[in-house]
DNA sequence: TAGATTGTTAATCGATTAACAATC
DNA sequence: TAGATTGTTAATCGATTAACAATC
């Protein structure tokens, strides 16, 4: 009787980490896992892993725990991991082709097929496999090419104006690195990175906190 | 009568997004706002705008608002924003190289200066002002430099071993971009940022939600 | 003064934790 | 069967929102 309602966005935050420890414990060769035990590992409740496996049905089995693998694998599909998606850049400057190369080093299936960027003297460059085309060319090259995903490394002030653009071309997910929060449109989502934010609350805490417990 | 108490996580999480939405307003030329309107550009209320703000002590005038630079300078302090922090990185792969460069074109006051690899071939090249060291030498760098914080970009495997030898050799802040959560120590503070993780939530979004009205 | 807007207390909402019957 | 451990309901905790007196 498990409920389709709506996941709470704290839960989906947690997925991922849960992907993450279950793999190692796949590799490790574990096949079963009590929730105490996972719960032990990845610093959160029983309680609340039983809770959060719950949202998405019946996974694990009284007694016995949950089927590492199985659980494992029913995560990565929620998560949408093991697909391919078609991925471009907009912006080919430090961040643009950073993440490229990264997103290319992991290991999940997100190779970038494109990037764009303003400055001519750039394009035609290639960042690993892909080619850096003139941000121009965006809007024809978004009619001829399925793009499922596009990451923005502009400028802050061009973020806004290049997702716009993205969204009215079809593009269904945007990955924000430039340093202003995205607005998202009806059937598109958004994830804004904002990494100085988190090296912020870094320097927050090394200087606020009482010695640190 | 503006509580010490201890400001929550979720408090801490929020104040470099105000930073960022002030500096944007000072830049504007705008030099008064109210909790309102400040919560309608970033979207959040303006009971909660002030809560927030109270954490902090009184800084706001009844009947006019918040002076926007004062208020900025006053987070930026609490962040330690305009402060010199001594930087590392450990792992000079294509993440600890992207992270050096990118920390080096926020206008931060963020330099990194130092970078450490196990791979020889490495040793010695440079990235930006920077120069690769060996990581044998890691101890000895730490027992004579001052390092404020250590980004950590080395694989899983061998991340939170370094990160024991960082907070042994008295590094107060990790920045971590290896794909496992680093345990922090006493005295140190750490943040583990998971790129992969945040991808994987925008993945789920995309398929999961209805529409997305 | 009257109007605006804060600081702060109280009410509400949502997420986490505890408890326990169901069941493998 | 007895023991283990889930699924699920109830209790608690914390964060957000609402309300309003204080005051600029």
């Amino acid at each position: 009787m498990a409920g389709k309602d709506k996941v709470s966005e704290a839960v989906v935050r947690r997925l991922p980490t849960y992907h993450r420890y279950l793999e190692r414990l796949a590799q490790e060769g574990t096949t079963r896992i009590s929730s105490q035990e996972l719960g032990q590992r990845m610093g959160l409740t029983a309680s609340q892993i039983r809770q959060d496996i719950n949202c998405f049905g019946t996974l694990g089995q009284q007694g016995y725990g949950y089927n590492v693998e199985e659980l494992r694998g029913r995560i990565a599909e929620i998560l949408g991991l093991g697909r391919a998606y078609h991925v471009i850049v907009v912006g080919a400057g430090n961040i643009g082709r950073a993440v490229t190369n990264y997103v290319g080093f992991t290991r999940l299936d997100f190779a970038v097929e494109a990037l764009f960027d303003v400055d001519s003297t750039r394009v035609g460059e290639r960042v690993g496999d892909a080619e850096i085309f003139s941000t121009h060319t965006l809007p024809a090259y978004l009619t001829t090419h399925r793009v499922d995903i596009s990451i923005i490394a502009t400028p802050a002030e061009a973020a806004q104006g290049i997702a716009d653009e993205l969204m009215e071309g079809g593009v269904r997910a945007l990955w924000n690195f430039a340093p202003v929060d995205i607005a998202a449109k009806p059937g598109c989502v958004v994830q804004n990175v904002q990494l100085t934010d988190n090296l912020l609350v870094l320097t927050y805490h090394m200087l606020n906190d009482p010695a640190e417990q």
